[in-house]
DNA sequence: CGCCCTTTTGAAGAAAATCAAGGGCAGTGG
DNA sequence: CCACTGCCCTTGATTTTCTTCAAAAGGGCG
């Protein structure tokens, strides 16, 4: 573990120069681990740390009056949360580990003092929030079509799976039950079961347990009407290592 | 007209000092009237300003490949808009003029300098983003049951009404058609009709053409679990005269 | 081995979409 | 001034989609 995945997912949110980098560097960090299914950041949290996930998936999720789950978004290594810190907001969802993960942390007051000095920082932390944004509108946008959500949904993870080395072309795991599937869809289990047998039929998504194959990304793309550009993806070629 | 708005908005986002205050009264702007219909900031545009809706409501919304619509969000007096114009992006979605609207921008690139040199303005608009964040996340919650869903939406586009000192307590103008809406919920105008039918009937909302008046707020929020403070709204009591 | 979690499938029911048609109201033009 | 036109609201009948309820099978792990 290191705060290089800090540094690095700064470096490619924007443009830092040297003293910026080396500011980012300058920051102390700690490291910690989540078990599968418990919380990073719980509902009401005043978190006073900026956290990147190191490895593991982890999801928002909210709960409803009635028990039911909403997830909001997933988050993959790199990815940073409770970025709001910085305002000292309360929490109004928790983040959760899909998987065994390991969190780093950086003081927010830091950050928050590393934005006034540098801003180069704060621009590469506003591209992540308007990121974040640009995904939850495309969810909004989908929410239509059982089968064509769950098709943009797997389009998506496996983008960003695939922008930090974590899929190997047309395979990468996601480790999402389809019960957390349907809470990020807004459908039941049951349903999202059957939109993937659909989807294994049409031979547009194969799978074995969590372990996702795309035959024909392009196919699959062309039917969910998925295009890549709003994840503001890196572009490919570095590809560090930062997988799950 | 003026950019008072732009600096009361801002003030009542985050604490600025008087040399906050005197640096964005110093920013120059200029105004713009949007006919109802038209739009603020089109699809692919790369803004090199950044707006406030002086007057008028507006909305988000994309357009699918099947020529469906959907919105995903509203736009009231005070609102920022294209603030994202400061990282050069260009606009994944459409913002349109519900009603005609007065507009006030300001240089992005100018925007940008004031943050480099005072932070809390950049406090600001992150508060604002933040906000915009909160209310895409309580509308993907939602999207679960037509009535409630519809409720919340009333009850959100109220609060905010109020908050500006366009809603009568009880009574506002709400200036979206049921297609509209139907656009905004993930529904169809139809359905959207008959829900508007069973909370008239229920007593929960009455309405005459777009003025909405709220027979009992507690009752018609608590039907809908709705609660504002993810909308981080301003106390009430002063009431700036920014109304459509 | 047995338990729990997850996936899978079936059947019945509820929610919302679709299709269709009529009515009100405001703006426009003869 | 009135008729026409377009937009929006309203309602009914039918169909589709998704949920709910129920049950069984697979798989990993203590």
């Amino acid at each position: 573990m290191s705060a290089k995945s800090f540094v690095e997912r700064l470096s490619r949110l924007a443009d830092l120069d040297e003293i910026d980098i080396d500011l980012a560097q300058s920051i102390p960090w700690s490291s910690v681990t989540v078990a599968r299914g418990r919380d990073i950041l719980s509902l009401s949290d005043r978190p006073s740390y900026v956290y990147v996930i190191e490895s593991g998936w982890a999801a928002r999720h909210s709960v409803r009056k009635d028990g039911s789950r909403r997830i909001t978004g997933f988050m993959l290594p790199g990815d940073f949360c409770g970025i709001h810190a910085v305002t000292g907001e309360a929490m109004e969802h928790a983040i959760f580990a899909l998987t065994k993960c390991e969190v780093t942390r950086v003081q927010a007051n830091i950050i928050e003092e590393a934005i006034a000095v540098s801003p180069a920082i704060g621009r590469a932390l506003w591209r992540a929030k308007l990121t974040d944004e640009a995904i939850l509108r495309r969810w909004l946008l989908n929410s239509h079509d059982a089968e064509t959500d769950l098709a943009h949904l797997i389009c998506e993870l496996h983008a960003r799976a695939d922008a930090i080395g974590a899929a190997d072309d047309n395979r990468f795991l996601m480790p999402v039950t389809q019960e957390q599937l349907g809470d990020a869809l807004g459908l039941t289990s049951v349903h999202v079961n059957r939109m993937m047998k659909k989807l294994r039929l049409s031979g547009l998504v194969q799978f074995e347990g969590h372990e996702i194959l795309i035959p024909d990304i392009d196919a699959l793309r062309a039917s969910c009407d998925f295009s890549p550009a709003y994840l503001h993806l890196p572009e490919r070629g570095l590809r560090p290592a930062l997988a799950a």
